[in-house]
DNA sequence: AAGAGGCCCTGATAGC
DNA sequence: TGCTATCAGGGCCTCT
């Protein structure tokens, strides 16, 4: 599902909700997600406090009080629910609100603090949660990934001798998160369409000026979609349930066969596969 | 080394 | 009230 903006949306969303909360208790539904939950998971979340909420590319880093990190990845089909834990006074069988938002099935992980619990959701099951023991052992699970788009690291040096001698096409390297990691199928269309770089393109023949906007582009879209916090392709929604709002702004992405939206381009939106992966563009201004 | 392709998994939708 | 095929925002693995 996600791309980082999405990931930052959720990240942020969370930060307000449980930075700084203990965990009181921890149930798992079903283990069965892209690594198997282990069975100490429970054992090692309860009674620590969320001292510090991070995300670097697509993984939000829960930094634990004992000294452990959680990270999670949601994979393509992963959300996050929030409830509330309902006042004292009232009596019932359960203590927390029921979120009508919360689907029945594929609950994967129920982490709950004083007031509030958040549930883990994954139909796909492609998302995890990874215990990481101690900071360097943390560092290295990044450390085969490439700079953010935001980094001082992603400037047009890399970028131009990354591309020396490589003859795939740019749309391939912009979702390869070895080269940069954050990017996904759908903002690597937009980003390849206010670039005017045909996403067929070989990353060997971009010029240096289109090595720039590829950078400026790449910038751009994200800081605006996490902005208009995020976009709500099928499930992603933040914490609360709301959809995001970038969706309404694709200029290619989902837009198959319609008309270009540039200013004067007369030029149609074609959908193509690059490596099984659907691909957007305009036929006439992306070069 | 770099690149192409397959695979993990379930659900929504289209077409018969 | 069926099928069946295809596609979905990610990332890892293998083969050449």
């Amino acid at each position: 599902m996600p791309e980082l903006p999405e990931i930052e949306v959720v990240k942020q969303s969370l930060e307000k909700k449980i930075k700084l909360k203990k965990i009181k208790k921890v149930i798992i539904k079903n283990r069965n997600l892209r690594f198997k939950i282990p069975s100490n998971f429970e054992k090692i979340l309860v009674n620590t406090t969320i001292e510090n909420i991070t995300r670097f590319s697509k993984y939000i880093i829960l930094h634990l009080s004992n000294k452990k990190y959680c990270i999670i990845h949601l994979g393509m089909s992963g959300t996050i629910h929030l409830l509330k834990k309902i006042s004292k006074d009232q009596i019932t069988n359960t203590s927390f609100y029921k979120s009508a938002l919360l689907p029945k099935k594929h609950n994967h992980i129920e982490i709950q603090f004083n007031k509030v619990k958040i549930i883990y959701n994954d139909p796909r099951r492609f998302g995890f949660f990874k215990i990481i023991f101690g900071k360097n052992k943390l560092l290295k699970m990044f450390n085969h990934l490439g700079p953010e788009p935001f980094s001082k690291k992603f400037n047009f040096n890399y970028v131009f001798n990354y591309f020396k001698n490589k003859k795939k096409n740019i749309k391939s390297f912009l979702i390869d998160q070895k080269f940069v990691s954050g990017i996904g199928n759908i903002y690597a269309s937009e980003i390849l369409f206010l670039s005017k770089i045909k996403p067929t393109k070989k990353a060997i023949k971009l010029s240096k000026k289109e090595c720039h906007r590829i950078i400026y582009f790449s910038n751009k879209v994200l800081i605006k979609a996490i902005k208009k916090g995020g976009s709500s392709i099928r499930n992603f929604k933040s914490l609360s349930g709301k959809d995001g709002l970038f969706q309404k702004e694709f200029n290619v992405y989902g837009r198959e066969d319609l008309n270009c939206l540039k200013k004067g381009c007369n030029g149609k939106v074609k959908k193509i596969f690059i490596t099984n992966r659907s691909t957007f563009f305009c036929n006439k201004c992306q070069k």
